[in-house]
DNA sequence: CAATTGACATACGGTGCGTATGTTTCTATT
DNA sequence: AATAGAAACATACGCACCGTATGTCAATTG
């Protein structure tokens, strides 16, 4: 069956977005050729500036990308638990783990705010403090936290957890210091409770 | 009297960083240009790979000279309050306040992080943090919070700060978001309270 | 079947970093 | 005190890279 044209162009978008991953993850944002990029792609620059603009469009296609995939891990892990404060919990714990890996921290955590400014003005939102912070919402409407501004709390858990996952990534020994974050990040969001 | 050679090249030092911290304020580090730097200081790129051997040595001299100021900042702050806690909570708070400035939003917490790494691994150890950590450590010797890591609580609370920060900063009505921030961060910072 | 548009490739110009090479002033040694 | 050496900076050069302008070919449209 022959492509259409729209398909084939969700492909060469899909085959660039692959390659800047790898790249932008591997030499950072700045150190990343467009040149190589393209052609470990099979492609040119003229695909690039023709499908996402300019650099800074194509950093922001992959952090999409990557964001939509953790806010579906994110749901996805916290559907499965019963009872909306351990679900808070969990999901905070699940951002730490996955801010863990390299490539989000280095797309995503470092050059994403760096380059394309905060996160909650993405389009993606950022989707784990967007999903955050509607656990925050349903929290307190049941009246298990005390009111608190639920944008406020969202932000400061995830910014919690981002450190905590900085912290753990850059420690000598990241299994020492995983139960020790994660233990502080439950102090912490136990504050917020009634 | 007639400056030494030393003192010549602490004041070319110190006229490279203060155009330096102009320009990464205004444009940012990627878009900020040497020759232009070095320029509007005076002196050519000649002498700034003599002093600080490349763009990003620049920039971690910068970060230092920002990150001193506001270790002092928080220090002269916390030494007025009387009480431990009292002054973990104003510490926050002034590190918040302090993290509103576009200057250091921009240098030390967005590009600082991206081009030079890590801000636990800068020599000045990101003063905050640090003086945060020891103001945990007294608190938990003294018995007043719940036996946690003082690194990981210091590294959440400097977290959650820093990113109330940012928030406040891109919210349509800083004046609002303001007390939200500072609220919401007291309460997490209570559940480290036994 | 012409004409036009879309998707990409190629070519070009400009900018900016890092380094290699001067030049001048201070220092040190005899 | 004179010269050798180095330090502090300026100048000059090469290279890489981004963005844009232009070209090309296939597909679509009337």
């Amino acid at each position: 069956m022959a492509r259409s044209r729209a398909e084939m162009m969700q492909e060469t978008r899909a085959k660039l977005i692959a390659a800047a991953r790898k790249a932008f993850a591997e030499k950072g944002y700045a150190d990343a050729s467009m040149d190589e990029l393209t052609a470990a792609a099979g492609l040119t620059r003229g695909a690039l500036y023709h499908n996402f603009g300019d650099k800074r469009g194509l950093l922001a296609a992959v952090v999409n990308q990557i964001d939509e995939e953790m806010a579906a891990k994110a749901t996805a892990i916290a559907s499965h638990i019963e009872g909306e404060w351990q679900a808070l919990l969990v999901q905070g714990s699940a951002y730490i783990e996955m801010a863990l890996d390299p490539e989000v921290q280095r797309i995503v955590l470092r050059d994403g705010p760096a380059v394309l400014g905060d996160p909650q003005q993405w389009p993606s939102q950022s989707g784990c403090l967007h999903t955050t912070q509607e656990t925050v919402e349903r929290l307190i409407a049941e009246g298990f936290l005390k009111p608190v501004d639920p944008e406020a709390a969202a932000r400061l858990l995830n910014g919690a957890a981002l450190n905590a996952a900085l912290w753990i990534a850059a420690s000598d020994d990241p299994g020492e210091a995983l139960p020790k974050a994660l233990d502080a990040f439950q102090l912490l969001a136990s504050g917020l409770l009634k």
